[in-house]
DNA sequence: GACAACATACCAACTGGTCGGTATGTTTTG
DNA sequence: CAAAACATACCGACCAGTTGGTATGTTGTC
């Protein structure tokens, strides 16, 4: 999609935008932020914004890329890849994913999740990135979920289709959270997939569970 | 909110403006969608919005309104309230839920999710009356789900925490359906809920369970 | 029951401001 | 000095909201 190699300086204008637009969309949503806004944020004029993008929608699909490789450094070296068992990286994953539910509303919340809930239908291109960010991500869960079905003899179950549903669930957390203001019923969502996770695999659930 | 009584003929102008909104709104979301465009969908002049509400914030208040007392209306008559067990009653709605999910995106999709994920900020009042919406038709499963539970000596888990997460794996699978631009993905995630009901009361997946 | 006083429902035209985007510069860098 | 990286100034379209009006009731009073 993107050719432009990043080969400026670090202080330069596109990694400013591309850090604006994640605070910002997740602030106030894709067609809520204007160009004017991420310039102002940014520190940076129109002329240099249309100079690093197209158009608007060229940002949209920038930052959703952008957000797919930081998300999925900050996942790759995260520590939940350490247990031996692949159920206890697992429930370890999910464990993770509570604990970044935490703080304001935007700062947990998933840029790519908001995005393409605005623009699913009007850019085709933006919703195709967000749904690699989304499917990518779930795609380093579909080792150890597959394993840790083996281990324990559950057939009945995909575990693509498994870790699909994570990201779902994760992301219902989110809405509810922005409805409600309130980050706990999206950790709660968190804490009722590892229960069924723990149940499918006939093992008890790891931390307690009351609910 | 309204005093205004409702003793006009039924083509007027609010009724049609908040059917346009519930339809554009879910398809283009609240910010994309202009007073313009409503008037247009609605077959409405400019003046007869502002006449009708007061700000596009307030037409906002009230199709989350309008949304939620059409839903409750809808779930009120549903069938899935026949059963005589408790359990099977919290099956059938699952049921139900799965069923609405078909056809084209902006069909099945929730007005108020998408719209509080954009304005949850901007706007208390939109964020307040789509909560209003989504946690008060949390709360009719409440009793369902109370009963289920005690039926099957489930005594871990709270009935209105549960029920606040089956909203929140709708509203992730619709957001995955989205992304994706496939209704499966969300029908699928309301069968792991089933499941996990199904493993939590200790009874057999009703309707089989290869995902 | 006639008529003034008022209320509701709507309309066409308009306003100040903001939108995404462009044209044309100037500065920095290899 | 050539190209990349900006900056300034601007454009037409569109934005939410306002204006001053009309048409059609409804209501109170004698």
């Amino acid at each position: 999609m993107s050719s432009r190699a990043p080969l400026s300086k670090p202080t330069s204008a596109r990694p400013r935008l591309l850090d604006a637009a994640t605070r910002l969309v997740r602030e106030k949503g894709f067609a809520a932020t204007s160009v004017d806004d991420l310039c102002a944020d940014a520190g940076v004029t129109k002329g240099a914004f249309f100079h690093h993008f197209a158009s608007k929608e060229a940002l949209g699909v920038a930052a959703a890329d952008h957000w797919a490789a930081t998300t999925s450094a900050l996942f790759a070296k995260a520590a939940y890849h350490a247990p031996a068992d692949p159920l206890d990286r697992v429930f370890a994953y999910l464990d993770f994913r509570a604990e970044l539910i935490a703080g304001d509303v935007a700062e947990f919340t998933c840029l790519v999740g908001t995005m393409v809930q605005e623009v699913h239908e009007s850019s085709p291109a933006i919703r195709a990135a967000c749904d690699a960010s989304i499917t990518g991500h779930a795609e380093t869960l579909v080792a150890d979920i597959a394993e840790a079905l083996a281990d324990h003899r559950v057939e009945a179950i995909n575990p693509r289709s498994l870790a699909l549903h994570t990201q779902a669930v994760l992301q219902g957390g989110f809405i509810l959270a922005k409805a409600r203001n309130d980050p706990m019923i999206a950790r709660q969502s968190v804490a009722y997939l590892k229960h069924y996770v723990a149940l499918l695999c006939g093992v008890p659930v790891p931390g307690g569970e009351a609910k």
